[in-house]
RNA sequence: CGGGGCGUAGCGCAGCCCGGUAGCGCGCCUGCUUUGGGAGCAGGAUGUCGGAGGUUCAAAUCCUCUCGCCCCGACCA
């Protein structure tokens, strides 16, 4: 491809829109445009990564036995109202009526079409079992979209649904979707990790996120550093303490804590570790307001929460609500006198002489011990996993670090084929339902997390597997031996089996350079007078910026030893 | 939805506080020179100042309302 018939709009400054380093640099390397918050156009170079990854996920998905096909973007309220989603998937999803004024939606994703598919076309064990693939546009009518391809509301996914007999050949399946996905990003050059997670709004028993490693991901991790464990903090369970003693009990005391709100205010006041505090945090839960006690160096889990209350809405309590049932403002909740259900992490219970609020205006209580000073009904797992916390296998201590989320694979169990109603008989002619998994990759959030992973100060460095083209050819100048020469070249690479892009436009060799690095193509060929006078051409390595001159004859064999050589080493 | 910020030429921004001619850099067009890391000179084009109301002799600037976008929190591939 010539640059000249090619629509590459590289931007020289930072769009002011853009902060994070993936949005950034492909805006700036013309690779996507934004159409709406969340909604973007792929340009033709911006395309072709997109295809480079679907490539990937398409052959794995297919080696792995999926077969592809290929559902609606919309679809009926009818199925969604069948699994209760219509109403439990709340504003995300995007509903709209047809001109006979039917609900329709938006996919964000598609159990329930297919699920619907599975029960009008399958009817025996003997055709299980069976996965099925899409790579679709998906909208999800996000609360926040951000971070260019990174969060959008219109987005492609790869989204994979397998249907067994029972629950043995589903984790065989989720088995061979997992080892699929593990080659899949090996193979776009990723630095990756699967961690067991929360299954969300899917639903369903149990699933593993892999999440690409990079400071700049909006997910954290926590691992265990002398074992294998690792996990969603959101899911990371936080095992009860197992040293139970206590310092000795001291009376309980009212003080008086001007103006001091938060656990930072209270404890500089105070002169006390965050750990001697605890926080009461009232939440609403729809019915009713529930006290939570947190210490006051963790964070609460509210997905963890809403599990033990078995509530699906849970938000803190507003100001309101907060004075109706403490009598004091937000700040100063305290267990002591509480009137309301309270609950507890189970740090709560071995912490002692701790901090609380007073219920009352500028007042916390100190010496404040459990069960002798408040009751607690139940004591759980009610906060996020932090680093130093011993790892609930127990095989060391855990780490944390940040990650994108770049595919979610899911156990689903029965959870949709009851729903709605996806059975098959069995060699006894009984009826069963199919055991579901379900598996999802963000096919432009992959993209977005490998330039996440792989840019320095000039731009983006692609992996070569997910390049948009392999080698970058810069002709300089147009004097006629220049044009001769490249388009020799051009050629030769080409029927080398390279995919070549060539700046074959009238600019200055500073101008194509930093576009060339900007736009990160593995190889870059530089044709000038300068190098055909002396018979060699410089090829540069765009990820260590080395330099090396060759023949021209010899570049195209030259360039796929370094590939395969790089691509062995990584 | 809560909090913060922004909307002025294709892009990045200044001007707004203190009302009176719409400006800078980059890009774009023409010409000459230049040509291996974002060229120089000369000339040129480009704006419903996000939109609607209002105040005023006069509004990019002040007031009200509205729409859009970005960032921080509650959701997720």
């Amino acid at each position: 491809m010539r640059t000249s018939q090619l629509l590459l709009p590289t931007l020289r400054e930072d769009p002011g829109e853009a902060e994070t380093v993936s949005h950034r640099l492909m805006l700036r390397a013309g690779l996507i445009r934004k159409v709406a918050a969340g909604i973007y156009t792929y340009l033709p170079l911006g395309l072709r990564i997109i295809r480079k990854v679907e490539q990937i996920v398409r052959e794995e998905m297919n080696r792995a036995g999926a077969q592809e096909l290929l559902m609606p973007i919309a679809s009926p309220a009818e199925l969604w109202k069948e699994t209760g989603r219509w109403d439990y998937y709340g504003k995300e999803l995007l509903r709209f009526k047809d001109r006979h004024e039917r609900d329709f939606c938006l996919g964000p994703t598609h159990e329930e079409v297919i699920t619907d598919l599975f029960r009008r076309e399958v009817r025996s064990y003997r055709q299980l079992p069976l996965n099925f693939y899409q790579i679709q546009i998906k909208f999800r009518d996000e609360i926040r979209p951000r971070f260019g391809l990174m969060r959008g509301r219109e987005f492609i996914m790869k989204d994979a649904y397998s249907f067994d007999k029972d629950d043995a050949g589903a984790r065989l399946n989720y088995q061979k979707m997992y080892d699929a996905y593990d080659r899949i990003f090996s193979r776009c050059g990723l630095n990756f990790r699967a961690v067991e997670a929360d299954t969300g709004l899917i639903g369903g028993t149990s699933s593993h996120e892999f999440m690409v490693l990079a400071d700049t991901g909006e997910e954290t991790i926590v691992y265990s550093d002398h074992g294998t464990y690792a996990a969603n903090v959101e899911r990371a369970e936080v095992l009860p303490p197992d040293d139970e003693t206590r310092e000795e009990l001291r009376p309980l005391q009212n003080v008086k804590t001007p103006a001091c709100r938060t656990v930072e205010e209270v404890t500089k006041f105070l002169k006390v570790e965050a750990s001697q505090l605890v926080k009461t945090l009232l939440y609403s839960t729809g019915k009713d307001t529930v006290a939570v006690l947190i210490r006051g160096d963790h964070d609460a889990n509210e997905i963890k929460l809403k599990r033990l209350l078995g509530v699906t809405d849970l938000e803190l309590a507003g100001p309101a609500t907060v004075e109706k049932i403490t009598g004091a403002p937000v700040g100063f909740a305290g267990p002591v006198g509480l009137k309301i259900r309270i609950v507890a992490d189970h740090a709560v219970r071995t912490a002692s002489n701790v901090v609380v609020g007073g219920n009352q205006a500028d007042t916390h209580l100190i010496d404040v011990n459990c069960p002798r000073d408040f009751q607690v009904e139940q004591f759980a797992d009610l906060r996020n996993a932090k680093a130093g916390d011993l790892s609930p296998r127990k095989d060391g201590v855990l780490k944390t670090t940040k990650g994108i989320e770049v595919g979610h694979v899911f156990m689903l169990g029965t959870k949709y084929s009851q729903a709605m109603n996806a059975s098959f008989l069995d060699p006894n002619g009984k009826e069963c339902l199919a055991v579901m998994g379900c598996y999802g990759i963000g096919i432009g959030r992959t993209a977005a997390a490998a330039v996440e992973q792989n840019h320095d100060d000039k731009g983006i460095v692609w992996p070569f597997p997910i390049a948009p083209f392999h080698v970058h050819l810069i002709s300089l100048g147009q004097s006629a031996g220049v044009i001769e020469a490249a388009t020799g070249l051009y050629g030769a690479l080409e029927a080398a089996g390279l995919e070549v892009l060539w700046d074959d436009r009238d600019e200055r060799a500073g101008v194509k350079f930093n576009d060339a690095d900007l736009i990160g193509a593995p190889y870059h060929v530089i044709v000038g007078d300068k190098g055909l006078a002396e018979g060699l051409l410089e090829v540069k390595t765009r990820k260590t910026g080395v330099k090396t001159k060759l023949s021209p004859a010899g570049i195209p064999a030259a360039i796929l030893a370094m590939a395969s050589s790089d691509r062995s080493a990584s």
